[in-house]
DNA sequence: CCATGATGGTATACGCAGTACACCTCGCGG
DNA sequence: CCGCGAGGTGTACTGCGTATACCATCATGG
């Protein structure tokens, strides 16, 4: 088996450190540390701090493009958009300093509504602005402007995952998670009367 | 008229900093200078930087509270409930940095949905939260959890107000509050057919 | 075959954070 | 008058990002 690069092994140990402690534990001596070097050697490969955040930032976001194309959900269209939500929500929970570094924290280079969130390659945005487009199509959905119901639905989930993640909400993850779900149902259905 | 106390005019330079420039810009040596004083003074006020920003913190959430019960807004139950976010935008809009602040970044001693969120001193949900009780005994709303259903609707606009700060919404104030009333038009009546 | 230069490593040092510490200097109550 | 506490100072330590100068290795072209 190959040995990484040390380019990747050095973004591999910024990943890690910024999974379990948050961004801000991710200092060059320490990266370099983990990976066995000196700490000027990182700018070898990175010329900065900020670089190699958003190298870290890049190749989260990839993958987090490529994993979630791949469940296929079945079940009734509200069933597959909670089932969508529930995928967000595990890499929120899961993941909580990594959502918020990608989600919160950067600034730059960030996509856009309404047009970066369009296309493809904004997930899950994106997988739910087809499913918003069936659901007028099919029924469920009351014509509208499908970019702005999708936004509708993320921004309160990402609201409360904002909530949640900064420990305003005194409910364990299941009760989270229910919190989530009937939230989203109630904005399905309206809350008027 | 009186001098402020120096440990007042410390809390108003660190506020003042923070306001424009953000919490990252408020360095003790930074606020030092703006009073007039050397680094080490600050401490005979306050025994950190933690503690002054938590006093900084402390001093506007008791201002929000104060300012937000005065406007009596009129009109329908919606106008009024639209009339409420507005005034949280403005918040949020006019201050960006204080916004920010508050709401994301400090996370120690926060108030806890659902109990906290309950009584006075949550504004602005606490205020919507008596209108939402309103609007389910008078008629508008559907009978329901009158926190959660007020939930759904702050967790919303606060998820765009994000969006809207870290750079990702590609419109100007304007446009961004007309996207903010739709959404929270959306969720009264629901995206449902 | 050897000089050359790119590649990737090092130690050292600078400026800027927060803040510990020792010191000073008043004004005031005993 | 004395002491003491409140509020001020300068100095210094640590940790950070990173500029700079230096060094080892090795492939390559004259």
């Amino acid at each position: 088996m190959t040995v990484p690069p040390t380019a990747r092994r050095i973004a591999e140990a910024a990943r890690t450190i910024l999974v379990n402690e948050g961004a801000a534990a991710v200092t060059m001596r320490r990266v370099a540390d983990v990976v066995g070097l000196s700490p000027m050697a990182t700018y070898k490969h990175y010329p900065s701090r900020q670089v190699l955040l958003d190298t870290v930032a890049d190749d989260a976001f990839r993958e987090l493009t490529a994993s979630w194309g791949t469940r296929v959900p079945d079940g009734s269209w509200e069933d597959r958009t909670l089932g969508l939500m529930h995928d967000f929500l595990d890499f929120a929970l899961g993941r909580p300093h990594l959502y918020r570094f990608l989600m919160t924290d950067r600034r730059e280079r960030a996509r856009r509504f309404p047009d970066d969130f369009a296309g493809r390659g904004a997930p899950p945005f994106s997988l739910l602005v087809v499913l918003v487009g069936e659901g007028m199509r099919a029924g469920p959905l009351r014509e509208d402007d499908p970019l702005e119901v999708t936004l509708a639905l993320t921004s309160s989930v990402q609201g409360l995952v904002e909530l949640y993640l900064g420990g305003r909400i005194g409910l364990d993850e299941a009760g989270f998670r229910g919190l989530c779900e009937r939230t989203v149902r109630r904005i399905l259905h309206g809350i008027g009367a």
